[in-house]
DNA sequence: TAAAACCCTGTAGCGGCTAAAGAGTCAAGG
DNA sequence: CCTTGACTCTTTAGCCGCTACAGGGTTTTA
């Protein structure tokens, strides 16, 4: 099949595809005499291992080191396990600091309960405050801050 | 106080404080004769109300609202008001969205209690399955991963 | 046979920083 | 006075995981 037709099977945009080729995740698959790209189901049911992977918010590292189990099956797979236990780590994480800044958000918003004018509003003074207790206690993650639910693991591997 | 002396109160990095200025955050201050910035109480008051949002997860956008009626403390604040719900309403999508992440991570690390050969791992073979239900029901959200909190916002926008 | 639908490569952009190169400025100690 | 080192300056490029063009070529359909 063409790239569109394995786009439309997997749910995944034309150009992600293309992305995962150059980023090595899928292989460069045949090409037709036009040039276009020719998937098969092996192709597809890879795709599909990437995309279930994504939508588990791993990152495409993760990913490829899960894919280098998947192409070796004779290895030992603890290594996966590890990771995922790693990738769970990292979720609940992110859903603690979340629930914080819920708490959080919710207190600043009952400072100030119906419309006034700005110069009154007790959200936009208490923001101004010193300092508002961070999600991690006082290391202010400042520099840290990566995407979704890594951010808190790169911040470890700085300490 | 010089750019390093501001970051340190602050707990923000030098090159942050900057990035603000670029981004019209910050105003841009005077500068010594060695052409070295120079800042005031205001100057750290502002740049404090920046971090505390930003600890919040709102977007440098949102702060932008934000900052706007702190500088006209005579309008109406409700926008500011509304700002915080709807915020409030992205954070708690965003923890729904990873706890359902998290039961699904669970369920497939049950797939492989111990390590064995990798052509085996219940957890490998369960990732290459047609869909593993995704975060948002069927419409996958693909081109729509946007970062932190305000990812399922970008999705609504879309559509 | 023409239009529409698809495909190709290459490049630039998103947000919120972070890092590094290469240069200038300033305070303290010898 | 001079050196050293800590600080600062500007500019540019990089991170992630895509997304969105521009400017072409190919294939399918009417």
């Amino acid at each position: 099949m063409k790239i569109g037709e394995l786009a439309r099977h997997t749910g995944t945009q034309v150009e992600t595809i293309r992305y995962y080729e150059r980023e090595g995740l899928l292989p460069e698959p045949a090409r037709t005499d036009g040039n276009y790209r020719i998937y098969g189901p092996a192709h597809a049911e890879r795709l599909r291992f990437i995309r279930n992977c994504r939508s588990l918010d791993m990152t495409l590292d993760e990913i490829r080191l899960l894919l280098r189990f998947k192409d070796s099956p004779a290895e030992n797979c603890g290594a996966v396990n590890d990771l995922l236990d790693e990738h769970v780590g990292h979720v609940v994480n992110r859903i603690r600091e979340l629930r914080q800044m819920e708490c959080q958000l919710r207190d600043l918003r009952e400072l100030c309960k119906e419309a006034r004018d700005a110069g009154q509003c007790g959200i936009l003074n208490e923001l101004k405050r010193p300092t508002l207790n961070s999600p991690d206690g006082d290391t202010h993650m400042g520099a840290c801050k990566e995407r979704n639910v890594h951010r808190a693991v790169a911040k470890a591997r700085r300490s």
